[in-house]
DNA sequence: GCAGAACTGTTCGATGTAAAACAAAATCTC
DNA sequence: GAGATTTTGTTTTACATCGAACAGTTCTGC
């Protein structure tokens, strides 16, 4: 008697259920928009994380370096170093070597801040894996390494 | 001598390369967006194939049930449904049942465009997943099913 | 050297999505 | 049954992202 539909599960998606590419942009949108609700006290910090981590991760890199790591456009970048900027996250630094170019460098702010979130993006992690061995996680990992290899 | 940043290799994510979460968002983007650009006289029918590839999986569902699947809000879903209806791909029904839904059922159009692009999402994953094993494969399917269980 | 090409950050206009508010319909509670 | 609550689809408003066009800078080929 399970065949009616309305039950409270989630409905799935028949054929393309198989494939990675759905599975792939639910979990996707299903893990951004959790962790950003948690931590809706920290400004834009937690949507940009990601990002942040980039510009952490290699100082002093220009824009258009950074946004292209993260598959973001030139010119939406530029907004967004605007908030963080005027959040005192990041800072633009002019090249001494190419005069088109800004630097990106985490404020001393930016650089505690993302260390906390970091923390936080921690354990949101565990929470989303829970019930997975490691050897799963790391299959996880190397599967979507593979993907972003492939389509870049 | 290749500790210079300037090499053509999208910049790594430091810390956060290691979280499931970064990858993940890096994953979908590249991978959504490349499908959607090799389909780009096919009107909207590959940026909402999953939502299509849902409703041919259970016809007739209300806006609403559909929508929280793919894991959109109702309202974005209700510009969605305009625009593959125009296209004449989809088609609202109001329900004997319940007079407040709509069920939605694909056109005889919708199902016919929606099995071709299937085949051609088949395909656009065997790119995806050049130089994996089956089991690997497997594995990830597995590891984001278990994300999105975990995140629902 | 120099003219054309390519690159960098930016602005502007268009599109896609979400949240809040709403009306109509169903459901619940007593 | 009547009134309150919830649900469904919708409209409105706000915001995030993108592509195209632009000006300033650098690079390339000759």
């Amino acid at each position: 008697m399970s065949d009616r539909e309305d039950s409270q599960v989630r409905l799935d998606a028949g054929e393309a259920e198989e494939t990675l590419g759905y599975k792939l942009r639910l979990a996707q949108i299903l893990a951004f928009r959790g962790f950003e609700q948690r931590l809706t006290d920290c400004g834009r910090a937690p949507r940009y994380l990601g990002l942040l981590s980039v510009i952490r991760a290699h100082p002093g890199q220009p824009q258009s370096r950074i946004a292209e790591a993260v598959a973001l456009s030139r010119s939406s970048f530029v907004t967004i170093l605007d908030q963080l900027s005027a959040e005192g996250l990041i800072e633009r630094r002019p090249s001494d070597f190419d005069r088109r170019v800004n630097g990106i460098w985490l404020t001393p702010q930016g650089e505690a801040l993302v260390a906390r979130l970091m923390e936080e993006a921690q354990r949101y992690e565990a929470e989303m894996t829970r019930g997975m061995s490691d050897e799963e996680i790391a299959c996880g990992l190397r599967v979507l390494q593979k993907l972003i290899d492939n389509l870049s």
